[in-house]
DNA sequence: CATGATTGTTCAATTAAATGAAAAGTAATT
DNA sequence: AATTACTTTTCATTTAATTGAACAATCATG
């Protein structure tokens, strides 16, 4: 079955001769005539009279032509939804990121998106499990530590640095806490993700590791976070999400000089022949955003 | 534009992967993994993401897939509308045919083409011009005479025999008609495409031209046939025409061992590759009626 | 864990299609 | 009536597509 065949008789048709409808599609005479010859073969009937220099569509060949007709205009019109899909980003696009990547910094990137693309849709699927993208149809993720697939395109975005923070009130009650090893005498709310037996915490000379009581484990950033404010304790919080509350001082730095880890943090996306429009225009936009918000990666 | 990328593209999403489309359609996956590549290449977008063995439909892919596949639907469906057309004899034929042929003649031949094809449409062109059968559409002609036009296929039917014919009532008032130069003093019925001037009458032997006096000409052959059964003078007429009126005897053999000319028939055809169903079936059932109503061609 | 089966991709050899040129036929123009 | 222009068809040469075989990767089975 040569579907070309067909549309190679339909523009026959259409264009009224054989030389016309070469000049049409760009090619030779030669080629129309056995194209046509070839199709009235296959399907074993007569579709073109052609004789004195005219054609005459045969009734079988009216048959035949109006069915294809039909179906080559749907077929030109498949090729042209996807020349219209890409010449500007569209439709829904699906990311995944952390659910504790921070409320604030993902509304900002959508909004940014969104601004800039107002046909996209956003889908942002927040979640601590590992996302299989292509197998769960996911465009894009955010993902924070040691990338795990390596078929995956990786883009930085630079890392998140974890440090220790707590509210001024509760500083006013505490205990000193001058040193990290001071940390065992306080309420540390810990980040159960982070790991239940201790915080590392390092300086510019040295690296300690604190044991842990695990009295006070959350697997939510944002509830760590509200009771720091609180004065429920010390916390061990990324720096960019605490960055509004030292601006208001409901938390404050400290031990400034010591830091937790520093978690690299990437745009990973499938690779594929071609880059959907949506997907590049997202990565351009959520580069420019996110790069602000994280620390350079060295 | 290939279509038949679009046609693979389609069966392998219906199919679920390259390999079992490489099954249905006959082909080798290579064929399919090529195909599907090049009209990815063509588009320039991702129609597929095949990894882990499995293929997933991308947004672009989704887009394409609903309008070819409905394209390529309509597509078969000329081809299977060709499929049933062919192996029945069906809709309309064309026949053209000399006025003057005889009621009776076509009448019978209409009745038993139709009886024999119920699903045949006739459409009887009758007229004494010319017929361009392929410019006008004209599915097939009776014609008369020496053949013209040397492109069209001719199928012999037999020959029409002219003959003198003339009521009883007349003879037994007129003068003794014995030979064919008493006509003379009769009253000859003229069909005027016979010729104005003379009857050629011809008998085993010898071949006489009869002077005309060209009163009474009429270019109807049933009009003079009525004026003959009227009594109003002697016709040349076609034998096979006159036999019913012999039986009823209101028409009786003038000269019987006189006779006028022999004209072939003919069944006359455009050449053309492949035999529609519908013609193929008048064909057969014209030269079985019609062999029995001429004199076969020696 | 090793093996076999299945997937999709790539490449050199084979096969098929496309093409330019020529030919035959017809219509239009001079 | 002769010439020119245009049509469609055919064929040898050129070009492109198809294919079998091999490869790499993954899944299912023992």
């Amino acid at each position: 079955m040569d579907f070309n065949e067909a549309a190679v008789f339909v523009k026959v048709v259409q264009a009224g001769s054989f030389s016309a409808a070469a000049r049409q599609l760009g090619l030779p005479t030669s080629t129309i005539s056995t194209r046509v010859a070839r199709l009235e073969k296959r399907l074993g009937v007569t579709l073109l009279q052609r004789t004195t220099r005219r054609l005459h569509l045969t009734e079988a060949g009216t048959l035949y032509y109006e069915q294809a007709s039909i179906g080559l205009g749907y077929l030109m019109e498949a090729e042209a939804a996807l020349d219209a899909a890409r010449l500007q980003p569209q439709g829904m696009l699906k990311v995944t990121a952390p659910a504790d990547l921070g409320d604030a910094l993902l509304a900002g990137l959508v909004k940014r998106v969104q601004t800039e693309y107002p046909d996209l849709v956003l889908e942002m699927l927040l979640t601590d499990r590992y996302v299989d993208l292509i197998a769960e149809g996911v465009d894009v993720a955010i993902r924070t530590g040691e990338l795990r697939d390596s078929s995956l395109i990786a883009k930085s975005l630079g890392s998140i640095q974890w440090a220790l923070f707590a509210s001024p009130l509760y500083l006013q009650q505490a205990p000193a806490l001058e040193a990290p090893p001071h940390l065992h005498a306080h309420t540390c709310l810990q980040f159960t993700p982070m790991g239940r037996e201790q915080w590392l915490l390092s300086n510019e000379q040295s690296e300690i590791s604190v044991p842990m009581s695990g009295r006070t484990l959350v697997n939510s950033i944002g509830v760590i976070k509200a009771m720091a404010e609180n004065g429920q304790g010390v916390a061990l919080l990324p720096t960019f999400i605490c960055q509004p509350a030292q601006r208001s001082q409901q938390l404050v730095r400290v031990l400034p000089a010591w830091l937790g880890r520093a978690d690299a943090v990437h745009l990973v996306y499938p690779q594929q022949r071609f880059m959907p429009p949506k997907l590049r225009a997202f990565i351009e936009v959520a580069v420019a955003e996110l790069k602000t918000q994280f620390k350079e990666t060295l």
